[in-house]
DNA sequence: TTGTATGCGTTATCAT
DNA sequence: ATGATAACGCATACAA
C-alpha cells in the first residue's frame, strides 16, 4: 500500500542541473531564459538531457526574487457567490494567460477584514498590481493600494478618495435602458430595488440614473426600495413590507381600470443578488404565478434568470475582466497617464416577464 | 490631478529598516519572528519605531526562500460557474485562514490545458500542497502531484491510478437516499440524467448506486440519460429526445390510468448543472407549469433551486473543504498514513416538485 | 561560447 | 542581548 506523505524529496536546483550537466549555473539559467543562440548545440543538448533527468523546474520564488518581478498580479473579489464576479473573472483569467501573468485570487466573502487581510497579503506577497472589486466600506483598508502603493484597477465600483483606473458597466446607459424598456411596456409604476449603499458607486449611480431617467416620463411613478440581503429577519420583514405596498398598488389599480390581464408595477432589480432574492420572495409567496402580479428586470444576467423568464440587462463581465488586465499591465509596464475610467455597455434581454 | 503609475518607489527592505534603527538585520528578524524576550525593551521600541516609520512589510518571497516553505496551497477547480465549487471554496478558504496557510486560487473552466498548466504553474511556485477538483482526464496530467511529487488531496471525485487523500460527498449514500425518497413518493419511472462520465469518479458511482439503490424496487423502472452540456447542439438534441420519450410515457398512462393529478415520472439529475439545463429546456418547452408533467430532484442545492422548487440532495460543500485543508495539513506536516477517503453525507432537501 | 562572482531579502549559525 | 556572515535558488555584470 503506498503512502502519500510529504515525501518531496527536495526539488533539484538550477546547481544540481550544472553539476549533472557538468557546467556552470550560468549555462543553465541562459538555457532557461531563451538565450539559446548563445549556447554551443552539445552544451544544450546535455542541459536538455540534465533537466530531463532530474526532472528540474525553475523556483519562481527565487526568480521573482531576483529579478524584481514575479508575474504575480492579485485579484480581490468580493463575492464569488455572485455569477458577475465569476463571469469577470474569466476575463482576468483569460487576459493574464496572455499577458503571462499569474493571478491570484482572493475572495472577501463580503467581509471587510478579509478585503484588508488579502490586500495586506497580496502585498507582503509583492504581487505586481491588483485588481479590485472592493467592498469600498473605506479607502482606508485600500491605502496599501494605488497611488502610490503598488498599481490598482478597481472593478465594477469605484472608492471616494481612491486615485486608480477603473473599469466596470455604464451604468447610467444601462439603467437609462431599462427604465426606458420598461417605460415603452406601459408599466405606470416602476420601484427600483437595491442594497444599502454604503460606499458602493455602481449602486449609487444606477439608483441616480434611475431616478433621472424617469424624469423625462411623468407619467410614470418611481421609487427606490431598499433591500438588506444580509440579515434574513430584516430582510423577511422587507420584502413583507413591500409585498403589502404591492397589494394595495394593485387593488387600486384594479378598482380604477379593473382587472387588467398584465402587471402594471415593475420590480427593477439593480443587480443579479436582488432579483434572486425578490424572485424567492414572490415565489414563495404567491406561488409560480407571480409573474402575474408584479414583473421584473435586473440588471445582471444570471442563468436562472432565462428558467424564471426575467428581462435583464447583461453586463459585458467577460470585457470588464480582460479591460481590467489590460490597465494593469500598462501601469506595471510604467505607463504614466492620469487615472482612467472605462464604461462599457450592456445590453438588454428581453424575456417574458416584460413583454404584452 | 493625481497619476496612479507604477511610481512603487521600492519597498523597505530588512536591511532599512536596521539602518533606521541603528542596528542589525538579526535583530529585525528576531522581532519578526516574535522572539521577543531576547530584546531589550528599548531596542525593541527602536524596531518598532523604525518599522512605523518605513511601513516596513516583510518579503513573503523572500522568506519563503531561506526557510524552504512559503505557507502556500494551491487550490485547483474544474468549475468555477458551479456553485458547488464556489461552496467548496469558501471552507477551504476558512481553513486556510485557521492554519495559516494562503490559498493560490486556480480556475481551470474545465480546460485539461489549463489544468495541466495551473498544475505546472503551482509546482513552480513551489506550493506545500494541493487541493484538485480534478477534470480527471488521466491522471498524467496530475503526475507532479500526489505520491513522490507535492501532496495533494482530491475534491469530489478521486482519478484513478493517483493514490491520494479524497473528500466528497457519500456518493452511495446520498444517492440511495434520493432514490428511496423519489419511490416513497409513489414515482413509477425515475430518468437518471448524467453528464458523460469520461474519468469522472462522481458520476460512475453515483450511477451506479442508482441502478444498485432501484434494485429493491422492482415496481419502478429506472434508465441513465447521458447529457452533453458542453456542446450546445448536441444537448438540444438530446433533450427533444428526452422530452419525445417523455410524451410517450406520459401518454400510455394516462391511456391505462386515465390522467393523474401528479406526474409518475421523475428525472434525477446528478448534479446542480444538469438539473439547470433540464430546468430550463422543459420551461421554455412547457411554460412554468412544466413540472405537472414530470418531476425534477437534484444532487447540489443551487439557490435557483428553492425558486424553482425542486427537491435536491444538498452537499457538506464547506466542511468538505474544510476537511480537504486539514487533511493537506497534516501531510504537509509529515504525516504518513496510507491514503484516506472521507466521505460525508448530504441531506435531502424536500420541495413542491416530489410532494404529493 | 562559457564560467565566476555578487546580490535579491530573508533566516540561521555562529560568534561576541 | 546583539551582530556579522553565510546560505536559500536564481539572474546578471563581468571576466575569460
Amino acid at each position: 500500500m503506498s503512502t502519500p506523505g510529504s515525501g518531496a524529496p527536495r526539488r533539484a536546483t538550477i546547481s544540481d542541473v550544472a553539476r549533472e550537466a557538468g557546467t556552470g549555473k550560468t549555462s543553465i539559467s541562459r538555457y532557461l531564459n531563451g538565450e539559446l543562440s548563445v549556447l554551443s548545440p552539445q552544451l544544450r543538448a546535455r542541459i536538455e538531457a540534465a533537466i530531463e533527468r532530474l526532472d528540474y523546474q525553475p523556483n519562481q520564488m527565487a526568480r521573482g526574487l531576483k529579478r524584481g518581478r514575479n508575474r504575480l498580479i492579485g485579484m480581490l473579489v468580493a463575492d464569488l457567490t455572485n455569477p458577475y464576479s465569476v463571469e469577470v473573472l474569466q476575463g482576468v483569467e483569460a487576459a493574464c494567460h496572455a499577458l503571462g501573468y499569474m493571478p491570484l485570487i482572493c475572495h472577501a466573502a463580503n467581509e471587510v477584514d478579509m478585503e484588508r487581510r488579502f490586500l495586506q497579503l497580496l502585498t507582503t506577497y509583492r504581487v505586481e498590481g491588483v485588481i479590485v472589486n472592493a467592498l469600498g466600506v473605506s479607502e482606508e483598508t485600500l491605502r496599501p493600494v494605488g497611488d502610490g502603493g503598488i498599481p490598482a484597477v478597481l472593478v465594477d465600483r469605484s472608492v471616494d478618495g481612491l486615485v486608480t483606473d477603473m473599469v466596470g458597466l455604464d451604468n447610467e446607459g444601462a439603467t437609462t435602458l431599462a427604465t426606458r424598456h420598461l417605460v415603452e411596456r406601459g408599466f405606470e409604476h416602476v420601484w427600483f430595488v437595491v442594497q444599502p449603499f454604503e460606499h458602493i458607486s455602481s449602486r449609487r449611480q444606477r439608483e441616480a440614473a434611475f431616478h433621472r431617467a424617469l424624469e423625462q416620463y411623468p407619467q410614470v411613478s418611481g421609487r427606490t426600495v431598499v433591500l438588506e440581503l444580509g440579515d434574513a429577519d430584516e430582510l423577511a420583514q422587507t420584502l413583507s413590507g413591500l409585498d403589502a405596498e404591492l397589494d394595495a398598488a394593485i387593488a387600486a389599480h384594479e378598482q380604477r381600470e379593473g382587472a387588467g390581464r398584465a402587471p402594471h408595477v415593475a420590480l427593477f432589480a439593480a443587480n443579479g443578488p436582488v432579483a434572486l432574492a425578490l424572485a424567492r420572495h414572490l415565489n414563495q409567496r404567491h406561488g409560480p404565478d407571480w409573474q402575474k402580479r408584479v414583473a421584473l428586470l435586473s440588471i445582471d444576467d444570471p442563468e436562472w434568470a432565462e428558467l424564471a423568464g426575467i428581462t435583464t440587462i447583461r453586463q459585458p463581465t467577460y470585457d470588464i475582466g480582460y479591460r481590467a488586465v489590460e490597465f494593469l499591465h500598462q501601469r506595471i509596464d510604467g505607463e504614466q497617464a492620469s487615472a482612467r475610467d472605462c464604461l462599457l455597455p450592456g445590453v438588454l434581454i428581453e424575456r417574458a416577464s416584460t413583454m404584452r
